[in-house]
DNA sequence: TTGACATCGTTGCAATAGCAACGATAATCC
DNA sequence: GGATTATCGTTGCTATTGCAACGATGTCAA
């Protein structure tokens, strides 16, 4: 039997994610106009506090300079303001702004919305999804 | 609470994949020099025999310009073979050339021993992801 | 100290992706 | 039949990616 690339999961995880992502970026599109590497810099700012690029580089997989272009984009903005970091000046301090607070607030409820929807889509299979993405990201790294 | 980017699926289904790829890049990258649109590209070719570009740009969810580009790289590297199809003069016909079945064999055979490799690292949560992937493929075309 | 080496964020650059536009051919409608 | 509209594959163009190099700063050992 020759190979089935319909079948293949690094093929199927590539077109999922890519159809997932634009079903969400369809969404938080309309709110505010954002690449991925924003909404990453972004979403996980809200959680992090004041952190540098460097950290954002590991956790969140982007490249250091993606993320250095995303943070100058969201700076202009006036979503995200750079501070020098206290101690290490090589370090600089990322953080929210009010405003990025304000609309962080917001496509976060978007967020959850469509991870809503997303889990009751997939029934009861979304456990073993789940799980299996954790091991291949914890493989992976 | 919070939005949670790391227990975000998209986001999770988006690094998982990235990093899946890369490993399997990874392995045939050492056997020949593809990028991913023209490993599609032959895969796919290997099924179906003579096919045109829309063909595929359907079926493997690659623009027609990247389909385009990678069989025209593909065909330099005798790999492929572009005939004119009989009847409607606006499509042509892909298929492998002897030397690009050739290839296809040894790839589908890394191809499926990283499958294998997958599945056992998954475990019993491969069922799971495997129902999961199709539900949010089918719903995203 | 000071000199070698590591790490930070930025920038330059080549390759790629994705979109729109094009010429050529088919299909459709009157 | 002729005009309009749709589809095919290719090509141009711009933005983005991902990698490497850079200057600046830190670290560590002799």
């Amino acid at each position: 039997m020759s190979f089935d690339l319909e079948g293949f999961l690094p093929y199927r995880l590539s077109v999922a994610a890519t159809l997932v992502s634009r079903r969400f970026a369809a969404l938080y599109g309309a709110e505010a106009g954002l690449t991925i590497p924003e909404w990453r810099v972004l979403a996980h700012l809200n959680r992090s506090g004041a952190v540098s690029v460097r950290d954002i580089n590991v956790r969140v997989n982007l490249d250091k300079s993606i993320v250095s272009r995303a943070a100058s984009r969201l700076e202009q903005a006036g979503l995200v303001r750079k501070a020098g970091h206290s101690g290490d000046r090589r370090l600089i301090a990322l953080e929210l702004t009010p405003k990025g607070q304000e609309l962080m607030g917001r496509l976060g409820r978007i967020a959850d919305a469509f991870q809503a929807e997303l889990l009751a889509e997939l029934g009861p299979d979304a456990a073993g999804l789940d799980r299996a993405l954790d091991r291949l990201i914890a493989r992976g790294v």
